[in-house]
RNA sequence: CGCGGGAUGGAGCAGUCAGGUAGCUCGUCAGGCUCAUAACCUGAAGGUCGUAGGUUCAAAUCCUACUCCCGUAACCA
């Protein structure tokens, strides 16, 4: 099985913050844990450069968008690559071949009489360079507030997109399909916005005179892209859909459908819940074709949103510069849950660390590694089994089915929980048998041996679960366990107690998670 | 005003769909251990689950009304 996953493309207007890091994160762990599932995985990202914001700020800065986006785009791939997130595509919307994509759909959709002209006569705020409705009217004068200003009446002609003849196969889709939306808890909103979307087409289209920095109709050279329009392709265009003649995109039909696009609440309604799966379902896609939505909170600083104008972003590459990119992803991926937003704290970012990882996960393995090469050497064979072990072996099974569970619906925090506990059953294991007492009379070797055996299977099993999220860190713990000399190329499903054959030595010990304090950042 | 989400011990959350004496992590306090990254383990204190009603043998969980917080409202990347 193949699992093909996206997330949106990021605006590029700005430089990277912990948000989009979360959600490039977030694609990165799911790709990761479908191959450790054995699946083949393909992993699309990238950035989206046109629009009207960057051309303005280009202009700005006194440089050409292309040369200015290619400044910002920089700044995006720099910190994936400092984030450890590893993309099998890289989607840019200034591509040629994206392009001819996004044109050959418009003509199609305009050959079969989807897309129209249509004058609009409405408010125009020159300074914000944008129509205005009544919504933008003070409640209390009736006029235009000051922020608008300078305001004049515009009659402009566009072209439109049919949006509203779909509604009523929309609505059918999303009863048909109660899979469309994940989290179920953000599936109200979707299908209220079904209802505001009847009687409105969309505008598709921007006048050269107000946007020149977008895809050229084809069928129209004096108008460009609406930007959302151009953007939703790329999921397809950078899949390998209309690929031109010697292309080396992939092989569109074993990728489609994706399986999820990962994207942040602000953007499910209306552009990914509304006019995508219309613009899927007119270019001819029928519903099974149409991708699922995981729809992820937000991080808010301060309980406050986090955003340009509250000028409280924070930047990922500085995060991991500081305190080391495994505990930057497993913050990202244990303090938030799917439904919902939390809010970034970076003392429960080093105090998640410290305590999860350094002194459960990581003193684990320091103190089974440090008594096996005391007491045994290398591991042995011991027939010695008693009740406590056992359990141990269970407790990695019921853990192993409710990660899996877990990360098969998304629930990635939830899932580390599972992992972490049963680290910690581990560590009690260790203060119940206490080794370092039966190695004092040789008697009691027997028992001696199945315990560091237990000890260590248990600190690699569980850390095998951990690698998707923090996959450089259990590298190097499994460097130390030398993992890299016996036969790894198992997946989850055969995953079972029992990895490490008799005779194996391990290296010397050295802290993998370093526990880090908020001082001497 | 409308719409969406939320309100559970000091902090962050689970439990609410399928009602049955309130759970997890951190923090705090006390103790144990010494193999280990001043890590590990055990125990304790602390909540009448936003408010007021209702249904029920029984409600954090269902129903009604209300209060407070956050987000959002179609040219917006």
């Amino acid at each position: 099985m193949s699992f093909y996953i996206t997330t949106a493309i990021d605006y590029t207007n700005g430089q990277p913050h912990i948000g989009h890091a979360y959600e490039k994160v977030l694609a990165d762990v799911i790709t990761r844990y479908q191959r450790l599932k054995g699946n083949e995985a393909y992993f699309l990202t990238g950035v989206d450069q046109h629009g009207q914001k960057v051309q303005q700020t280009a202009e700005k800065e006194d440089t050409h968008p292309a040369t200015y986006v290619r400044k910002v785009t920089k700044g995006f791939t720099q910190a994936w690559e400092a984030l450890g997130v590893q993309y099998d595509g890289w989607a840019e919307t200034t591509n040629e071949n994206h392009k001819a994509c996004v044109q050959d759909i418009l003509q199609k959709l305009f050959d079969q009489g989807q897309i129209y002209k249509k004058q609009y006569q409405g408010w125009y705020s020159i300074k914000q360079e944008q129509f205005l409705t009544d919504k933008e009217r003070d409640e209390e004068t009736g006029e235009f507030g000051p922020q608008w200003q300078p305001v004049e009446e515009r009659n402009e002609e566009n072209y439109y997109f049919k949006l509203s003849e779909h509604v009523t196969w929309l609505r059918e889709f999303a009863a048909k399909r109660e899979d469309f939306i994940i989290p179920a808890n953000r599936r109200n909103e979707f299908i209220n916005a079904i209802d505001n979307t009847e009687g409105n087409d969309l505008c598709i289209s921007r006048p050269k005179e107000r946007l020149r920095w977008g895809i050229e109709l084809p069928f129209d050279e004096d108008f460009v892209t609406f930007v959302w329009f151009d953007a939703l392709i790329n999921y397809i265009s950078f899949a390998g859909y209309n690929k031109l003649e010697g292309s080396n995109l992939p092989d569109f039909d074993k990728l489609w459908p994706a399986n999820v696009h990962v994207i942040g609440k602000d953007i499910m309604v209306p552009s990914h819940s509304i006019y995508w799966p219309i613009m899927l379902h007119a270019i001819g896609f029928d519903d099974s074709q149409i991708p699922s939505l995981l729809v992820h909170g937000w991080w808010n600083i301060g309980n406050k949103k986090m955003g340009k104008s509250e000028g409280n972003s924070i930047s990922p590459i500085n995060l991991t510069e500081k305190f080391g990119v495994d505990a930057v992803r497993y913050y990202l991926m244990r303090d938030i849950n799917i439904t919902r937003d939390a809010n970034f704290d970076i003392e429960r970012l080093v105090g998640t660390f410290n305590v999860e990882l350094a002194n459960n996960l990581g003193n684990l393995c320091n103190r089974t590694l440090t008594m096996l090469r005391k007491n045994c050497g290398e591991t042995q064979l011991s027939d010695y089994d008693d009740e406590l072990s056992q359990n141990l072996r269970v407790k990695f099974e019921t853990t192993l089915a409710a990660y899996t569970e877990q990360m098969d619906k998304f629930n990635i925090d939830e899932a580390l929980r599972h992992v972490i506990e049963f680290l910690t059953e581990a560590n009690i294991y260790a203060e119940k048998q206490a080794p370092w007492t039966l190695a004092k009379e040789e008697e009691n070797k027997p028992q001696l041996i199945t315990v560091l055996n237990h000890m260590l299977e248990a600190a690699i099993l569980g850390s095998i679960l951990l690698k998707p999220v923090v996959p450089q860190a259990i590298e190097r713990l499994h460097t130390q366990f030398k993992l890299d000399e016996i036969d790894t190329s198992f997946t989850l499903d055969n995953l079972k107690w029992g990895i490490i054959p008799q005779g194996h030595s391990t290296a010397k010990p050295k802290p993998v998670f370093p526990r880090l304090s908020l001082e001497e950042e």
